[in-house]
DNA sequence: CTCGTGATTGACTGACCAGTCAATCTGTCC
DNA sequence: GGACAGATTGACTGGTCAGTCAATCACGAG
């Protein structure tokens, strides 16, 4: 199947089965993947019913298919600024950008992510328990390493750290999709630095560190 | 109903009541509130299916008073918390503290809680949104007034620290939740030192402060 | 003993919806 | 043109379950 010679009736294939899938991002963002139907999918993507089932297995594969697509783009992120020569704020900063700005460019998939698969381990995200781990590890990785340079204390664990990181991260951007947080660029990137900020540094005010960005004693 | 002396049928019928939610609970942490079926928690606590509807209007209406029950105790111990004369760093402990006995007492029901109620904003939570988010609001509060005693630095919000800090602790709960990290007493007491140590402390290695892992001032 | 009220039972119903499938369409290849 | 393959359609089925309800029970009061 799909010769060399198919190309457009490939094309148009493929076409398809990213029109299910961009409608699916945008039902289930609206009105959530249990409370959702099929039907729904189908409408938003102006095809028939029985053509989501063509693409995909089940609903469950739609959410599974878009979760893995983005995830395996953020875990290869994660280790391209880990290949970085760079300090490790700079590091957690990158890291800090890449989900900001993933959410930045599409909030609906972002949501989609956060609320249906990753905040809910318990229905869903169980299957990809693994993948949602392996992220962690990476950034406790990046976390070990700066601790046997002596730049982070040890203290905290490296697995410690990385969940709280990962926490503060993953609350910034739920804050943002229920509205409990202001959005827009502006709040956007202040979110990057407040939460390396917060994580690196710490909340006490100290003698050293004072960059007060645009703040009064 | 339920006249003065009738205080023996009251007390079997708020028995019942009970019975039904500890099961719910049971159920809820087993299977998931979506999952279980109402008749799994009639089963559960030994009562016919029907009874379930005597005491409560409704599948969700079982969560819900779960989630109410645990949660106004939780933003009383906070209020509680925040009438004592300590500093922050306790406060934030003593937050973190109960918490985390919270889920050592009644592990099942704060699974509940946090997978299904506070996890779940888009299915369940959104009604609780209020709720969840004055926990936030009394923890911003705390560290606003810190920031005014010039304890904390102001250059982060006290709304993004409130974010952080809780954001670090259902992290941890929902580490131990889905086994990620090791449960146990000696974990229980060490997480509480961690957060409070990394939210106020922060990652990086600094001159003033490094209380070495066993040690305390 | 009898009445009444609330507790308790579980069979039943009505709605919903994921997934199936047989029919039809579209385009390619020879 | 004919035949084949995959794309596309949407009506239909089968199973599931939340919630209802009429019947029965348990017990206190008079």
């Amino acid at each position: 199947m799909a010769r060399a010679s198919g190309g457009a009736v490939e094309r148009r294939a493929v076409d398809k089965r990213r029109v299910i899938l961009d409608a699916a991002v945008r039902v289930f963002a609206r009105q959530g993947f249990h409370t959702c139907r099929v039907s729904d999918i189908a409408d938003e993507a102006g095809v028939a019913y029985g053509l989501v089932y063509h693409y995909f297995k089940s609903k469950d594969e739609i959410l599974d298919t878009l979760f893995l697509e983005r995830w395996d783009i953020l875990l290869s992120a994660i280790q391209e600024v880990d290949r970085q020569e760079i300090p490790v704020r700079e590091k957690l900063f990158a890291i800090a950008s890449f989900i900001v700005d993933s959410y930045r460019h599409d909030p609906e998939l972002m949501k989609v992510i956060i609320v249906e698969v990753t905040r809910a381990a318990n229905t869903f995200g169980r299957t990809h328990l693994a993948q949602i781990r392996e992220a962690y590890d990476q950034i406790a990785t990046i976390v070990a390493r700066a601790q046997r340079e002596g730049v982070l204390r040890s203290d905290v664990t490296a697995d410690f750290a990385a969940l709280a990181f990962y926490g503060a991260v993953e609350q910034v951007l739920t804050g943002w999709i229920f509205a409990l947080l202001p959005t827009g660029e502006r709040e956007y990137e202040e979110a990057k630095h407040l939460i390396v900020e917060t994580i690196c540094g710490g909340l006490e005010r100290t003698e050293g560190q004072r960059p007060a960005a645009g703040s009064r004693d």
